[in-house]
DNA sequence: CCTTCTTATTGATATATATCAATAGTGCTG
DNA sequence: CAGCACTATTGATATATATCAATAAGAAGG
């Protein structure tokens, strides 16, 4: 039996555990065993982190692998010369710190908590030696890798193609779509953040808010956002 | 017995397929036994696509996989509204095309030959079926997929962090160290491509290079390029 | 070898965006 | 609740880069 089938069945049967591995497709867990799933279950270390704290350190060695149960984190590459580059944000469920795998097995992105956190640190030992065995969970893992660069892919086209309203229009829409999932949200980014988010600086990233605010796409108040024309924004997004 | 250390041995084997399995690490076929390896071999189909021609068109159906032998093609992700995006260029020995791979099946990128070109295509269903079975090989994909994804998140912050003249050191830079190992080399792309994997206008671009050829740093004599001061055009990478 | 077409180069100008600076707002601490 | 520090906002200006236009240089073809 599929650990996913008991899960389905049984919902409480792991707690909060469903969030990582039933509640996102593709999941790196979902095709395990239930012996297999308890290897990593047994092993895993619940670590809470508060807001502001480092989870991960570009540079440093990758021993973990870290599972969103909770919270808001932003995934950012430190550039040598010292700007840092906004990748993406961490919801739960997602999976992440696992690119330096088979590879360098450094972390090659700083995290940080961006509200209190609630993660499961996952050995690397232990997950290395489950995809030896199972063919299923590297499928997964594949199909994960596969999405990440459709997504970076298309991370690159916006950030280097679009003019800024385009790129701000992205960030809004990224949002809404893949983090709060909702029209109206309260931000857990600094106006900073956001620009990174959009690769311009946070007085270019503020005056385009305040157009599309000005516009009625958009209302904003402090870190409380309202898209009242999702049309428009997808409209602007695409030139 | 891996099919590896049979080819070392006995190197003109499998004709010149040690260059697809051999000469790059990682390479997704190094670790497979010579009966799986047998089974990739001989269903391949060996194909030679003149310069200009399209190889594998972004959007269509995902059905093979193609392992470059010989010759340079340019990867490019066309975005909707018509302007393309030069992502990378391949080389003999690299392996392209997977991005679709257990996802939605599709390419998402278009690969256009720019000089004549041998390929072997492997069918997606032959790869599907010994990922099923061979840890080794899922393994080496994903390492393969790690390395993707750090080489598009440095382009990432090439990209949208470097000035004009930063980004310009970094495509020679490309093309000295990845493309032709080389610090002379004859260019097979034409201003418009250089300028695409640079993000900027053709005109941007050859002026940065008059800049860069005015101040001693290479000589250029249409597509003949010399790389005079490496380590000039790594600081300016730098910024 | 001349004509035609494409690609490359150079120059002048426009424009988007960053930078710098000043002010306003927000939240924390004693 | 006053004062300080930090973040956000707005405005003025500078600058990098794109755009447009004109010319030059190659490449292809009769």
């Amino acid at each position: 039996m599929f650990y996913y089938q008991l899960i389905m069945r049984k919902c409480a049967f792991y707690g909060n555990c469903k969030i990582c591995c039933c509640e996102k497709t593709p999941s790196l867990f979902s095709k395990l065993t239930v012996s297999e799933f308890e290897e990593l279950h047994s092993e895993r270390k619940e670590v809470v982190f508060k807001a502001g704290e480092v989870i991960f350190k570009q540079g440093t060695t990758l021993t973990h692998l870290a599972c969103f149960r909770s919270g808001m984190a932003k995934v950012y590459y430190e550039r040598p010369e010292g700007s840092n580059i906004l990748i993406n944000l961490i919801v739960p469920g997602n999976l992440t710190g696992n690119m330096g795998l088979y590879t360098d097995n450094v972390h090659h992105q700083t995290i940080q908590a961006l509200t209190d956190v609630e993660i499961c640190l996952i050995s690397i030992k232990d997950i290395e030696g489950l995809l030896g065995r199972s063919e299923e969970m590297a499928v997964e893992l594949i199909k994960l890798k596969n999405e990440n660069i459709i997504v970076l892919t298309n991370k690159l086209a916006s950030l280097t193609y679009k003019s800024m309203s385009g790129r701000v229009a992205d960030v809004l829409l990224y949002l809404q779509k893949d983090i709060y999932q909702s029209d109206t949200f309260t931000l857990s980014l600094s106006r900073q953040d956001l620009a990174d988010l959009g690769a311009m600086t946070k007085e270019s990233f503020i005056r385009t808010l305040k157009e599309f605010k000005d516009a009625g796409i958009i209302k904003i108040k402090a870190n409380l956002v309202e898209i009242i024309n999702l049309k428009a924004l997808v409209k602007i997004s695409n030139n």
